[in-house]
DNA sequence: GGAAAACGTGCACCGAGTGCACATTAGGAT
DNA sequence: ATCCTAATGTGCACTCGGTGCACGTTTTCC
């Protein structure tokens, strides 16, 4: 859930250097949805705002909601290897939990611009359509850590029930954070979880 | 999670009368959907097919998206009603058990159009995509049951939580379903939101 | 001073969706 | 029968997201 793009800490290579970032188009672009909408925002504003052409926007981004997005398959990846070299010490509730924390927090310089994404995304329905994809994604990964600790495939239901329940107290620990300005979103999606790992926990096939 | 119009059995009305049916239209929209893909359909086939005119297809329905989910709002709202009337002896996942059965049985000869509609809805990103919006209000139904179970707000954690899990269970049955041809749907729901069941029963909030 | 690799950009095109004006068909009232 | 009115059907023009393609521009390396 949050930005950092693999492809731009590269400095000398063959061809012409780019003549924007992923960070400074995502600034501009996200500074205009927050001003006049989404929906009321069209590609050719933002590239004006930045001072690039109409197709070279899409030679950064495959669509318009995928800039709010900033680099969300490389931190899946990350989550990915994280849950495959947790300690099976850690009971699979608590794996999640400390996975979810882990890959939300984020340093405080950065929080205003996070804000401004999440609320994009699960404000704006056209994002939020958008963002099942991704979510998706989200939840194979949960859904196949939780797999293999119970020792059933991916594509069985408690392991997906599990990947479902856990998106679902993440995105409910984000509404809450950004409805109410002042509470922590690290300690609301502690507690969100940790609320789920309690009605998991008693659950026959996790014993 | 089915069709119906409701706008449909009145007969004898002032106007001009429709030229065509949501049924109709869906029947030859799906069936270009499942044999040249959703996404190379073009508005203009499936009217084309149905012999109306483009601009009279977002007479009948306002996106292409729309299409595949006949009246889920009337759906949404028979819901709701039950819920509301649901007797408060039944404990509360057994009522959104009953419930999810309840609003996912139908006679055997809609069988195979529904299995087509849910294979386009769970298979076709595009779909899935534009179902996050009707899977929401059908979370919120749900939320809205369990905060009142709970005696806590809908827009609390453990509410949406509930939503989210009893959606992804359902899901969960209904990719089940799709899969394995053989199964009945109402008996992987059952398990699903069963399974489901014994994991809040548990849960220190419920009690 | 090239050649090749990257990036930027214009152009033409498709498809979804919308606003608007107007045609068509039906029932009800006179 | 005739006119009014309500409802539906349809064509037209337009916006916007997105794509394929060709070509221009900048940069590094030999």
């Amino acid at each position: 859930m949050t930005r950092a793009r693999h492809t731009e800490p590269e400095r000398p290579r063959i061809g012409r250097r780019p003549s924007t970032t992923h960070d400074e188009l995502e600034a501009v672009a996200i500074e205009l949805f927050m001003t006049h909408g989404f929906d009321e925002t069209s590609i050719d504003d933002i590239a004006a705002a930045a001072g690039i052409a109409r197709r070279t926007f899409f030679r950064y981004y495959p669509s318009k909601s995928d800039l709010v997005w900033g680099d969300f398959g490389a931190e899946l990846v990350r989550m990915q290897v994280w849950f495959d070299t947790v300690s099976p010490d850690v009971p699979m509730m608590e794996a999640i939990r400390q996975a979810v924390i882990e890959f939300n927090r984020l340093p405080p310089e950065q929080e205003p611009q996070h804000r401004r994404r999440m609320s994009l995304i699960l404000g704006v329905p056209t994002l939020l359509a958008n963002s099942t994809l991704r979510f998706a994604q989200w939840r194979a990964v949960v859904a196949a850590f939780a797999a293999r600790r119970l020792g059933l495939r991916e594509d069985d239901l408690l392991p997906k029930v599990v990947g479902y329940s856990a998106l679902g107290a993440t995105l409910a620990g984000y509404e809450e954070w950004l409805r109410d300005g002042g509470t922590d979103l690290i300690d609301l999606l502690d507690a969100a979880l940790g609320e789920l790992a309690i009605g998991f926990r008693h659950h026959v096939r996790l014993v």
